[in-house]
DNA sequence: AGACGCTACTAATGCGATTTAGTAGGTGTC
DNA sequence: GACACCTACTAAATCGCATTAGTAGCGTCT
């Protein structure tokens, strides 16, 4: 009757505690935890006997009471705040995870990984995650113009790293709460200079730039810079601009049906991702204009996609798994108490393929 | 000297306990938790007040010490076992993921999520996970026809739920403790079947299976199933075959080269997934082989990518996101005692499109 | 009126670690 | 040899919640 659960289904193994590894050990459960946190308070045998027979037991220290009692949840979080809709074909997030989780695993830490439809959801998260204890801190992504996460997140406490830009340009205003802040990312600015220079030196003077969703900061950055850089060569405003979408393969398309009808349809068009240009010289295609003899193309992002397109795309690319252990490191430095920081990524760099070259001639 | 850490970085807002709320309600500490979680042993009104009072506070379980007491870690776990390489253009995480998520946020239940080199890392990190008993479960995808994954699951105890197949077929041997393995998989027979005969009834004799990985399950299904068919209907095993690959274009690509570079170049190829059939394709255009008219290309699973090729690739669609729902409510059902079932998801169903029509005559 | 049972609670214990406050035992000092 | 002092440990408190074992108060039955 008192009988424990001796049930149809077998019991599992037990996991060890501290408690078995005392035992055996013959020492008390404190000394088990100086000897395997590093602590000092054990003498150099004892400390090698209890690492011993910890490791025969395959011991592993509860997360759950480890962050009961020692604060840290030894876990991350990272909220991807995109409408399922838009959930296509990047290989952008996975390949920032793996990079991130690259970093974590060498500290036994984990990853919290989440998929929300907006970015209200994505703060009541960060809220409950707060609440519950479950992270120590956050990667955020997809940083906007004008974004509420960063003083959220300071008012919680909670440390982050902004990846992919400066959420907040500088503090304004009061800080609410010492923000636990830093950012990592990358010079979209220049990497745009770079690619408008490219054009313009091949004898573009009809540029678009099909941009990403306006409110994100690294949109906000390609079009400023598109810009400046275009009024420092002497280009006409009406002819190099940019047009937003929202990242899919459906609106690149039609803004580039819209861009091609137009009176005088741009001789190169730069996508902002690599979905939209496969989509764009797929409608250039489907017009019978050749690509780069009529139009050029650029992929802001690389992947296999632009690669084994025809004729396979110019890109801009970076590496992302890299850029996502810059943030991961970044957010461990944190926790570790360091201060916030601004780091900046490598550089993309233009990979010139054969989707570009000079305009036609009348141009 | 005794302050507490009124230092530079002012405190957050500390967060509130039931402690916390068993004083504002003066009740004590069980009469919180027994009103909070639903149990006996506090009158209505009672129970009204305590729960208004942790409304107020913004309350939330401590995840940590609600999972040292209550044996659950209120956390399921995902392991993406790819090498960096292949970890290309796939939205079928993705979207598997937020399916997953969906019926997980309604539980506040958390997923984590990691990305490992390969299998042995997979299987390390269950056991970290288990002995860590930071998960209560977890979710296996992409099962392997000689798998170890079920062995080591159903011996640790944790409860898992097979994403795309039945990882072991039936249970062989002695079972070494009661599994817990539950299946959610699709028709891959069925569906590989339908493709065939789609192109059976074009016209195709000579067709050939760009199959991926070759020991995952859903791979041997397939190959398995296009055998059969082939022979049902009488075709010839020389002219309708399966060839592997990794997944990756660039196998995708090198393999259509090989096959269009054959005496009897196949009519039609069936791709694994959605970024060969595009390598696939773009092969083709770049010898000039149109298609449909010479060559039928079908990509299994869809993607806006099939949308926008040129032309827009007939696909086997389904719906990933809901694959994952399914699979998440499988996982709760059995943490919640439920028994290990084995679910039939949606079959795959063929969107034609332009990249499929009958063979040139000749054939 | 006493035994009984039920409701609505409180007190105490445990989960598995970390951490603080002790406490033996040895060493050095004058 | 009394004292301080360090080393190497142990005992006990703690984290926040769940849970089990009481317990007080009240109505009911015989």
């Amino acid at each position: 009757m008192t009988a424990p659960g001796e049930a149809a289904r077998r019991k599992p193994a037990r996991r060890p505690t501290i408690k078995d590894i005392a035992r055996r050990a013959g020492v008390s459960e404190s000394a088990v935890s100086f000897a395997l946190n590093d602590r000092p308070g054990v003498s150099a045998d004892t400390r090698a006997r209890i690492r011993r027979v910890a490791d025969e037991l395959g011991w592993q220290a509860n997360s759950a009471a480890r962050a009961l009692s020692g604060e840290r949840a030894g876990c991350l979080g990272l909220v991807l705040a995109r409408p399922a809709r838009t959930l296509g074909v990047e290989s952008f997030f996975l390949q920032l995870v793996s990079g991130i989780q690259e970093v974590l695993s060498a500290r036994r830490t984990a990853l919290l990984f989440q998929v929300v439809e907006d970015l209200d959801t994505e703060c009541a998260l960060y809220r409950r995650w707060w609440a519950e204890r479950r992270v120590d801190g956050v990667l955020v992504v997809d940083p906007r113009t004008d974004d509420p996460r960063p003083a959220l997140l300071a008012d919680l406490g909670l440390p982050a790293v902004a990846v992919g830009g400066p959420a907040t340009p500088e503090p304004t205003g009061v800080p609410p709460t010492a923000p636990l802040l830093s950012t990592v990312w990358a010079d979209d600015a220049k990497a745009m200079a770079r690619v408008l220079d490219h054009l313009h030196d091949l004898g573009h003077r009809r540029i678009v730039h099909v941009a990403g969703l306006p409110d994100l900061a690294h949109t906000a950055r390609r079009i400023h810079s598109l810009r400046t850089t275009a009024a420092r060569r002497g280009l006409d405003a009406q002819r190099v601009r940019s047009v937003t979408t929202d990242y899919s393969d459906a609106e690149g398309a039609e803004a580039t049906r819209r861009l091609l009808d137009a009176a005088e349809p741009p001789t190169a068009i730069i996508y902002d991702n690599d979905v939209m240009a496969i989509a764009g010289a797929a409608v250039a295609a489907a017009r019978g204009i050749p690509v780069p003899a009529r139009l050029s193309v650029v992929a802001w992002d690389d992947s296999p996609l632009c690669r084994v397109a025809h004729p396979p795309l110019t890109a801009l690319v970076r590496d992302t798994a890299n850029f996502g252990r810059l943030a991961a490191a970044e957010l461990l430095a944190l926790l570790d108490g360091g201060p916030p920081r601004t780091v900046e990524g490598e550089l993309p760099h233009l990979e010139p393929r054969q989707s570009t070259g000079p305009p036609p001639r009348a141009d």
